[in-house]
DNA sequence: CCTTGACCTTCCCACCATGGTAAGGTTTAA
DNA sequence: TTAAACCTTACCATGGTGGGAAGGTCAAGG
């Protein structure tokens, strides 16, 4: 299988296949004698794997040793956990941080009237000259 | 006032100050005759506003934009509150895609026991052979 | 006068993840 | 034989921040 098809079978764009390779998070495709990458049925298994993993926010390293447990068969499923429960709580913070900003902003937005006049609240807001920072 | 007291007055790190420079967020500073930066209370000032919008998530350019609009005395603001709605839509975008990874994290983590037994829900889950995704 | 340390300058490289494009080779089908 | 659809590597861009090297400047103190 060349690289577009695993592509297309495992919906991950060929350019970050070649970019996991490069990278170590799949293991080096072997080449055909022109030079061409060949894939198998198991590679889509790991693409697809891959695809999971970032769709659900890890990082490559973690996407990295979460394929690392996935085909150790020695691995106890508390590492896997406390990788998922670090991950959690990243997402938590940045969840946090979201929200805190869209709060801010709701309030801005609110109180400018979005007219035609000039003196506009969210402005005043990020002059920020009355000490509220 | 050199770059390194600036810096400290606008909470802005002094390279984070160059970097804005070289991308046209700030105006260019002037000059000592040795080439260094000077600079006065009016840059704190915007580099203050600057901070600010950041800190609430706004990206370079839109700061740009803003601080366009900021010195601009003919805005009207409808200007700056359809920048500020925009921005609110893609961080709302942003939570939401946390907030999917979050809670389907959160089920993976509580049917994982998190001990020494290879079998785990959580690589089963990023398995993903049964036809989920 | 000279050194030392704290500043400043520019330049390049790193991260993270992805996308584009250019220049070239290969394979397949018409 | 040629055209298209594929593949290869290599470089550049984004967005935002940080580190560090190599070098110039300035003030204080011996």
């Amino acid at each position: 299988m060349n690289i577009g098809e695993v592509a297309k079978l495992s919906m991950v764009n060929a350019k970050m296949i070649r970019r996991y390779e490069e990278q170590g998070i799949i293991p080096k495709a072997s080449r055909t004698f022109a030079g061409y990458r060949q894939y198998s049925e198991k590679d889509v298994h790991i693409l697809r794997f891959v695809k999971r993993a970032r769709e659900l926010g890890f990082s490559m390293k973690d996407t990295k040793q979460l394929l690392g447990l996935w085909k150790n068969q020695n691995r106890s499923n508390s590492q896997v956990k406390s990788l998922a429960q670090k991950h959690k709580t990243e997402l938590e913070e940045k969840l946090n941080e979201i929200q805190a900003m869209l709060s801010t902003l709701d309030v801005l937005i609110k109180h400018c009237h979005g007219d035609s006049r000039p003196d506009c609240p969210i402005l005043q807001e990020l002059e920020c000259h009355k000490g509220r920072h």
